[in-house]
DNA sequence: TTGAAAGCGCTAACAA
DNA sequence: TTGTTAGCGCTTTCAA
């Protein structure tokens, strides 16, 4: 195809035009200190002249390995997501690494994917948060026997003897549950996700603790797992209305899920907050344009990201070791907005 | 540091093993037909019991390309750019081809590390949407320098001669605006992006030769040049207001800032559509969400995303020619919703 | 402070 | 159908 493409340069050009070895040239090159001042500039502006760009691939194949960082997220429309690979970003450019984003759109099979396309890619370490319907972990094996270090964030798995970057969702959920039992609420549903990820199964422990704290009743039939999308969030409006009587406040793990659930209510002459009082998760934009303004978990994703990537640069560095147990959790905030009061005078 | 780590698997092992040449192993492992099927199989079998797994860096200095493709894109957060990512996925998976994506957050300079980091990586092909403020285009010389291709879509530069992918935006501003012409809308005001930016200069233009068609004036105070973000949607609605007479319509090229600026306009007691309609860009999920419900222009994303993804791989396969003047426009439409109808008995 | 030379794992031209 | 061998561009050990 290309074959009246000029030939890249490569350092045994600069080597040749300055009657000096390659092993010279490659030491100026990354800067090794014992060559001298003098001829250390020269050569870098003798390859800057010549145009000359590094090869990657040799300087990976010689030096085993890759200098990048694998980033495997479950979805990329979300700022929560866009957060977290800012502060992702922002470390790992700052020491020098290189990262390759593959994202699941929630589907474990792309996962599985993703995994062993980084893994033949040979990346140093891996940042991962699991996948919607991830049920088995088996995809991460080659990384482990290969000693690839790997940090799981948000969406982990408690069995994996790795670090783990989350938020305390237990609390969450049940700060949020008891804000809307101090609103006056009494049968406050929930809609969730599955309860094999995580952050899931913890907000549900919280909602559930709050409310025997409170002297509350549990009721099955105010919980609804389902997939926090936006059709989701249309079902599960109907299913409540369907409950009688129907409940006073629903705690919506997810954004988008809540802002679709208030409208299809509202379309059915729901009144939220005063019929249904709602509180979402996650801090979305979206959470500001909806109306009543949903009140919802503030979630640090720029720091989770920041956090996960020092951590694994540390172990990359050898100055920690990722691969033991050892969970960090990144403080995070309820924020109550109007859809969740009841009581217009209670303090915003 | 991994010192103790097992040693990877090359082709030299399974030639070992099997007291074979590697080339032999190297031809079955890439299904060479010239190897006898049934050698072929006992290699790949052999290989697989190895746990074998191929060296990109190897194969990639030996054959002088990196079977990826570069995505540039100047935002993550947007379904339209999460559509075009991932019909952009489903052709270079088909053709196995990997990818690596780099977003600049609308950013020239972000834009111009990418680029940089892309060709330093060696991507055989490159897919670009431009940053909101990228006013040169100089950080793509160096891949017509060495004759890599390069395709644009959405946001391009006309002056650049190489495939471009986009929609009509000239008739989407038409459209739109002659919609708002026939609900009886008078002043319209339009609220939209940097002119450096095709997208936002032809919707400009379409707008400009919607009113005048119409017999209408068009009136430099109607129009705002912003960065389309959530404040500027606030901003935006706060100077609409101070006009004497206000608008009775108007048109925001981005779904979101459209949802921010009919929120406002909501809260200053203004009531849309009746008192000024309002027509968004992109048929982003939001649109959905506010209410009332926006009119928008759909976008086909993820047709972009494949035709684009198609084109330059068609190119790498030397079945066609990139880095030439043509342009493809993929369809686009004007749905319809009730943030711009005046009269409630018109068709929707 | 610099150089010679080996080798990272793979492919393909050429030979058999 | 299979093998021999050179070489892709780089780093680094060992020697000077």
């Amino acid at each position: 195809m290309h074959m009246f493409d000029k030939k890249d340069v490569t350092i045994y050009d600069i080597a040749r035009q300055m009657d000096i070895s390659t092993a010279t040239v490659s030491r100026a090159l990354n800067n090794n200190t014992s060559i001298s001042e003098k001829t250390r500039k020269k050569i870098q502006e003798t390859a800057r002249e010549l145009g000359y760009r590094n090869n990657n691939f040799a300087k990976n194949l010689r030096n085993q390995n890759s200098h990048t960082i694998g980033v495997i997220i479950h979805e990329l429309v979300s700022s929560f997501t866009n957060s977290v690979l800012g502060g992702i970003e922002k470390i790992t450019t700052e020491a020098g690494y290189d990262i390759i984003i593959a994202h699941s759109s929630e589907k474990m099979a792309k996962e599985i994917k993703n995994t062993n396309n980084l893994f033949h890619k040979r990346v140093d370490g891996i940042i991962a948060s699991l996948a919607f319907d991830t049920n088995d972990l088996s995809h991460f094996e080659p990384f482990k026997e290969k000693n690839i270090p790997l940090i799981f964030f948000d969406r982990v798995d408690e069995s994996m003897d790795s670090t783990k970057v989350i938020i305390d969702n237990y609390r969450c959920g049940y700060i949020a549950t008891k804000h809307l039992i101090d609103q006056g609420c009494k049968r406050i549903a929930i809609i969730t996700g599955t309860q094999q990820r995580n952050v899931y199964s913890q907000r549900f422990k919280g909602y559930k603790d709050a409310l025997l704290d409170a002297g509350l009743d549990f009721k099955e039939d105010l919980v609804i797992i389902n997939d926090l999308n936006a059709v989701s969030g249309a079902e599960a409006a109907i299913q409540i209305m369907g409950l009688n009587p129907i409940p006073d406040a629903a705690f919506v793990t997810n954004d988008l899920t809540a802002a679709v659930f208030m409208k299809k209510l509202k379309e059915h002459g729901i009144a939220v907050p005063d019929d249904i009082a709602v509180i979402g998760f996650n801090n979305d934009v979206i959470s500001q344009i909806v109306e009543p303004e949903l009140t919802t978990i503030d979630y640090p994703g720029f720091l989770m990201g920041e956090v996960a990537a020092s951590r694994l640069i540390d172990h990359l560095q050898g100055k920690s070791n990722v691969n033991q147990l050892s969970t960090i959790i990144i403080n995070s905030e309820l924020i109550v907005r109007k859809s969740s009061l009841k009581y217009r005078n209670a303090a915003s």
